[in-house]
DNA sequence: CTGTTAGCGCTTTCAG
DNA sequence: CTGAAAGCGCTAACAG
């Protein structure tokens, strides 16, 4: 396709203000050594020629990109990219987007490494880097923020926290597969009784969740809460639980330490990550790096309760 | 920062080599006019110099720019924004990400344009545009391709055809508020009769799905199954009937037109838009424009049939 | 098939 | 404060 257009180049503005090219140049980007009055005036007429800066001939010259790779290996994040993009795109830089999803387009990208002179910094929003990917990335020599997600143990320590506030004692945790660590030192530290019956695992299904109810239906007592690490494990508690007739939270409260659609929708009171706010605030740290030190750090998703319905006195 | 480093440029990767820069990069970008042996010999050390081209340059020097501008609404639809950032990445070219989420955020967009001379086409995912928006990216003169949700009749004619299949005749239908349009006509040329009070609206939440099914119990007369434009109006549906002890899908059948996280963990059966799939379809469309007539287009998810657990025979 | 020569549209010294 | 000149690293004719 030929595309004979448009080409306002930055000359054209500066034949039509009246001024070199470099004065221009150093107008639009407010660098200093410019009086008020030009600057003033060729950004006029830039704006009524629609003039924008060409991106390519400005790096090249100016070897800065103004583009940040953002890797992620999960789009469902999609406050945590939002926000990132948003702070980003305010900054005036490009967001060069990588989804990591499958392991396919993983590999091809650490094995390619499109990235090479093309970024100014790096952000990779959870995903969990292998060895060798980061240091694939620390070959590119520009700062990397990673961005992952909060740790469970702290989160279920808030949510302990607010069950016991409401004077809950007997609070059964339900741990997603995959979940190998113990927790029960949590409970400990607050002065509960483990109970090992009130420690059970689920497929990360709302199906698992469902049995996990079941289960404790059919204990010799039912806990006063519940605490889940998965969102969907958790609905699937709720609903059987509710279908069995538990009020919640009268009967029972239910806490999810992963916030999601879901139980946004459905009213569960649960553990968010701030997302866009710390999207932005990885944002600031990346463009720090950038300005400053090149140095390259990891943000945790700061933990942060949210009381919904689920949870209530005991 | 200063990054005084690896500025292997294709002059160096030429003098390794032994010949002139402009045959390193024919034989790199695969351009006719190079002996293969010479090809496989200047690829050979470009490799072992871990030489990349630089884009910036590279876009300046050839007018093209390898990258596409992604604008979307809603990174929720994660899987339409994963599949049309692998097929660009694997096509070579860059994913300039755009979240118009927010009013603010969007009007800044279109304003600006920050896309001038920097973009070979646009992809807009699941947003619809205004006609000023329209036109302000028609002002870019390259190909814009948009991907919209399905539309809500031809989903609903699906549902109800499955519906009917399984013997159902008493179908109640619930909308979305914001939906304004009458479906009558779809559940008239299925042969079905319209009954009034089973069209219903909703605020678009669990908690509004769960007042319409209340209204539903209320009546004199229980439809057989219920059809809802909306995900999380659904699941507040299936919520409350299930509470009151309604077997779904044996007492009543649930679809829901809109697919979400939420449906699929519930296991509503529901209409998907192939999102992944038409991610990939819209991106060879619009390289098809790009290197062909520069046309732009509209395409629209395509509907399919998931069932899960929530329909059965009437 | 390959090399040479001009730029692409900016930013950056360096003078004025 | 402003302008002129010299590239940034490539690609695209044009010659050989």
């Amino acid at each position: 396709m030929i595309r004979e257009v448009d080409v306002t180049s930055m000359s054209d503005v500066a034949r039509a203000a009246g001024v070199s090219a470099a004065t221009v140049s150093r107008a639009l980007r407010g660098e200093p050594g410019v009086s008020e009055a030009t600057r003033r005036y060729v950004t006029e007429v830039a704006k009524r020629m629609k003039y924008a800066i060409a991106r390519d001939a400005s790096s090249l010259a100016g070897g800065r990109r103004f583009a940040i790779a953002v890797l992620t290996g999960d789009v469902g994040r999609g406050d945590l990219l939002a926000g990132a993009e948003g702070a980003l795109r305010q900054a005036g830089f490009d967001v060069l987007l990588y989804v990591l999803g499958d392991a396919g387009s993983r590999t091809g990208f650490f094995e390619e490494m499109p990235l090479g002179r093309r970024v100014d910094g790096v952000l990779a929003l959870s995903i969990v880097l292998a060895e060798a990917e980061s240091a694939a990335l620390a070959t590119l020599d520009v700062p990397v923020v990673r961005v992952d997600d909060g740790d469970l143990r702290s989160a279920l320590r808030i949510a302990v926290g607010h069950l016991i506030g409401l004077g809950h004692r007997d609070i059964a945790l339900v741990l997603a597969d995959g979940v190998d660590e113990s927790y029960d030192e949590v409970l400990v530290a607050e002065g509960l009784e483990i109970r090992p019956e009130w420690t059970l695992w689920s497929s990360p299904t709302v199906v698992g969740g469902e049995q996990v109810a079941d289960a404790l239906l059919d204990g010799d007592r039912l806990p006063t809460a519940v605490v889940s690490s998965n969102g969907e494990v958790a609905l699937g508690v709720f609903m059987r639980l509710r279908r069995d007739g538990r009020a919640i939270p009268a009967d029972i409260s239910l806490v999810s330490l992963d916030d999601r659609d879901l139980t946004r929708a459905v009213g569960i009171t649960a553990i968010e990550g701030a997302q866009r706010e710390e999207g932005e605030r990885a944002v600031a740290a990346l463009l720090g790096s950038i300005r400053g030190d090149g140095g390259s750090s990891v943000h945790g998703l700061s933990a942060r309760l949210v009381v919904r319905d689920s949870t209530g006195p005991a």
